[in-house]
DNA sequence: TTGTATGCGTTATCAT
DNA sequence: ATGATAACGCATACAA
């Protein structure tokens, strides 16, 4: 339907727009990128050429010839998973008018993704890191080091971030809902969580929640810490262990909002009342906890603000703006709800 | 900690490759992109240097001289929203291996915020763009004309594609989802969408109603038909606002997950039998929907399949396997469950 | 204010 | 099988 007749497009270079304009190509590219630079009449003739050439310009060269690059590289665990949507918009949120670009990819849980894809990321020339993951594997810190781009580190607080760090305390948000939930009365607490083994999250809210425990003098049972796959039914199957085993906990802690949530669902369709038979808390508030009956107690978490002050110290080092190896706790909030 | 003394990396180019393995940069240049065209001496040589200085390609270098792009843009209008995530995830799983980047941006439900990101993914060179929505303004229609891009259209299947589109008909599906309801005895059918006016896929949903309701015979009250803002409390609103009314619906239809999950707890708040007072069934089969009280009925979708299926038609142009303008329909599933 | 020469890091092309 | 040379499209540095 088009009248291209299939063939590839020929796109204008500036050369182009020079000639039509009457100027050296050094003016367009001037007329361009600081139209003060020019003088009103070429300016205008500039701007008149690259409408009727339909002129786009060439990042790419632009790019290599300034030595500079507008793409900030994201690498999140898991795209399919909706936890890092909110992460994501706020990146994007921040970038939309910064002229940068952002380029996403899922390392999927393991070191040896992520290194490929930020060896991917530094052959793109990207200006900046963010990262979710906050362990990698040596020869990634190399190279990091080496092309000395700005990273940050979003995944959770660590002692020794590679750069920057934007993200909260995993472990002392676990911790919180654990001290909170005793305060509520609570004592055979139960908490459950995804594997610890290749995420560091669920890690740091392993020790948190015994860390709480501990200055509770609470035992922090082996029968009572399950780690279970992803997904609503794995939180169904949970309580019911829990429940229905021999030490049946008083209140679960579920480090993860899905979990809990299919954790309610099972409740509500056994009949089992919340939080009369058992408590129910999760970690992550996303809107639906809020909606389901009863409303579930639950950790609110910086996500989007990490997404936006992530992009932001990341912009604020690459034009510039700050030398400063910034670490920004963003925090977090217990959201009492009726489920406890 | 580093001890590059804070300074930018200075990063090793391949004239120090070749220098190191005792050979020309463009003999290092054929060693990494096809090793069998050079002599396997040579070759472990080069292997050997790159690995003793670190080297990274630059691709922006590697893309402009070749004319090529390794990069893939993707726009959507949301990112907030998890909906997309699925079909984020599908492109990714495709291009993970494939030697290709993707570059993503929210367009905001704006045809002008489109616009100005497919100007800036066509400045940034991509090989291929991914849209999600199926309406855009003349002006970047005319720019992917002239940039020969391919492009795939993914927000639903249009009679006129601006080249390839791989999606499932919103129409068919609403329209097949009331003739269900109808099989299964419900004649007062109310619809609940977003707002259509800049929502090509809220538009064709409220169409495929209104011809499903014609051809019953039945009438489309627009007294039954809502639009609402997203998020779960507009379900709720909506739900009581119709069963409250004058004119109260015997089964709800929402053009959307959120809003019937939203519904559905509002109902349970409100001791509302579902679907004894009130069916309802969504658009969209996340994940919770199977396992609220009741499940609810709704619209499979092929979300992670658009994301895959569309990243294949879309490189298997960029690699010249394919010179076809393919349009794909992906089809849907009506899931019937226990709220209606 | 504008233009000229040169280079960014790589690959295409043509030689050897 | 390997190398020399010339682009790719633009921006830096300097000259006019």
């Amino acid at each position: 339907m088009p009248d291209d007749a299939g063939g590839r497009g020929t796109s204008s270079r500036m050369r182009d727009v020079a000639q039509r304009a009457g100027v050296s190509p050094m003016t367009v590219s001037r007329a361009l990128r600081d139209p003060s630079k020019v003088s009103e009449p070429v300016r205008r003739r500039v701007e008149e050429a690259v409408r009727a050439v339909g002129y786009v310009p060439n990042r790419l060269a632009g790019n290599l010839s300034s030595m500079r690059s507008n793409v900030i590289g994201l690498i999140v665990p898991n795209l399919d998973n909706s936890l890092y949507a909110p992460t994501i918009q706020g990146v994007s949120a921040v970038l939309r008018d910064s002229g940068f670009q952002l380029m996403i990819a899922d390392g999927g849980y393991s070191m040896e993704g992520e290194e490929a894809l930020i060896t991917a990321f530094l052959a793109q020339q990207v200006a900046g890191l963010m990262l979710h993951d906050t362990r990698h594997t040596p020869a990634a810190v190399e190279m990091i080091r080496r092309a000395g781009v700005p990273v940050v580190e979003t995944g959770t607080l660590v002692p020794d971030p590679l750069d920057m760090a934007v993200s909260y305390s995993n472990h002392d948000a676990a911790r919180a809902m654990v001290l909170h939930l005793h305060r509520l009365g609570y004592r055979r607490i139960a908490f459950v969580s995804l594997s610890a083994t290749h995420n560091d999250r669920s890690r740091d809210r392993q020790r948190g929640f015994r860390t709480a425990m501990g200055e509770l003098g609470l035992q922090a049972e082996p029968r009572l810490m399950l780690e279970m796959p992803p997904g609503l039914a794995s939180g169904a199957e949970a309580v019911v262990r829990l429940v229905q085993g021999e030490a049946a906990p008083d209140a679960v802690f579920f480090a993860g909002d899905v979990l809990a949530a299919g954790a309610l669902f099972e409740c509500q369709r056994r009949g089992w009342a919340v939080p009369g038979r058992v408590a129910l808390a999760a970690f992550d508030d996303i809107d639906m906890l809020r909606h389901v009956v009863p409303p579930i107690t639950t950790l609110r978490l910086p996500r989007a603000g990490i997404g936006r002050r992530g992009a932001e110290v990341l912009l604020d080092r690459i034009q510039g703006r700050s030398q400063e190896r910034v670490v920004v706790d963003l925090g977090f909030e217990i959201i009492q709800r009726e489920s406890t």
